[in-house]
DNA sequence: CAAAAATGAATGAGCATACATTCAATTTAT
DNA sequence: ATAAATTGAATGTATGCTCATTCATTTTTG
């Protein structure tokens, strides 16, 4: 295929484009488009499995819901996912990923300083499009199911891993910094990403009485009691 | 069996118990016995949903599988919670009800200070009967479904309402103890909850890295430094 | 013996998955 | 350029399995 020999004149043209950008380029192209437009029905189909979660639960979603949700016929899942199972994971790493894009964005566009930095994570966390109660309920409906699915664990676990390291380096450098002695970065970074974790949980619970703005308060009181210095106590 | 009636003796005794206590007494007896066993089969079958509940998940548990579990025959579930909604809404009740009962004790046997009751609370979060790994797959299990669920969220919300109003008067009562200035009750009870729950999350998706005692000393270190002068900052 | 409890086979609804078919877009051939 | 052929995404019906629920029967209890 690569290279082939075209057989009649007329298509000098489109040899010349062989020539300018080669076979492989050109199979290159066509790929992309294709998987391109593969990629956004997935995104597509994972949205609308989302949207199901929320409304009714891991295990009252069916694959039914979701291709109507995604306004698709119903063996398209099965076309593009394979399995349901697999739908389910692709959707968890897919939500993992996104928080993790915004964590990292976050990270780079803060001010330099490691107190502006992690109350820009903290802050991050409590964003609307972080925790939209479909969020929420699509993060839990997953923890729910950690303790029987062994890969949903790996998959949360190596984040939060992440997230961790990076807010306890954080700490350390605020620790350092202050030269505060009552605290380990170990302890506040496992406090801050409990905190957060717990507030999205009463969020879920109270919906009604859950107010963004007192959750990231409860966050900024732990702050300024802890890191005083940092975060104006 | 208690009073286990002798058949080869006349039925002489039984009669005069029957003239003695009267025939209601005797029934109400004979009904509560009835009952207690009812309630034990009850209370046994919600015991092997909530293994099944740890080792499948809720999407994973069939009725089949709480039977063979209870070492009960297949129609057995049924037969006591009419269906598996009903099944898993009394297995839910009797998890919150079984925390309720430990949370009311431990604070009537904590010393009278508020700051000796709350540190009670805390550590009774972290004591292995309440945070055993089965039952924190169970907690998570059913939060994974609160979004979708609206009876599952009352439950919940009742429970924590109680469990905050409680947390916060004593962090109320410490706060005009110690005259603190920078904190507020709700936050404070806010962020204790938060803290709990979020530490939970943290053994269920890091089990092999997780340590109680770890956890108990994060939150004592928040406490330390919000309440300096109850909890020895 | 009568009533309650328990059994387990039978039923049928709901669902994931398989697959034959349609359709649009792209490539090849004349 | 036009027709023919090929591709592969998308569809929707069909299939078979899992599971909650029912119920006729058996066992236990008082």
């Amino acid at each position: 295929m690569i290279g082939a020999p075209d057989r009649r004149s007329p298509r000098r043209n489109r040899s010349q484009n062989y020539v300018k950008y080669g076979a492989m380029a050109v199979a290159a192209a066509k790929r992309d488009r294709r998987t391109a437009a593969r990629d956004a029905r997935r995104r597509q189909l994972i949205d609308a499995t989302m949207k199901c979660i929320a409304k009714k639960g891991i295990s009252g979603m069916t694959l039914a819901d979701v291709a109507r949700t995604a306004g698709l016929s119903q063996g398209i899942v099965n076309l593009h996912f394979d399995s349901k199972d697999n739908l389910l994971r692709q959707t968890l790493s897919a939500l993992a990923d996104e928080y993790r894009s915004q964590f990292d964005r976050t990270l780079e566009q803060a001010g330099p300083a490691p107190a502006d930095k992690l109350l820009a994570l903290m802050q991050l966390d409590f964003r609307p499009t972080v925790c939209s109660p479909q969020k929420l309920a699509v993060w839990f409906a997953f923890w729910g199911e950690v303790k029987s699915r062994p890969t949903y664990r790996r998959i949360c676990d190596a984040a939060d891993r992440y997230y961790d390291d990076v807010v306890r380096q954080l700490c350390d450098e605020i620790i350092a910094d202050g030269a505060y002695q009552n605290i380990n970065a170990a302890d506040a970074a496992g406090a801050l990403a409990a905190m957060t974790n717990g507030l999205w949980l009463s969020a879920l619970i109270s919906p009604g009485s859950w107010d963004r703005n007192e959750a990231m308060a409860a966050v900024n009181s732990y702050l300024c009691h802890v890191f005083p210095q940092h975060f104006g106590g």
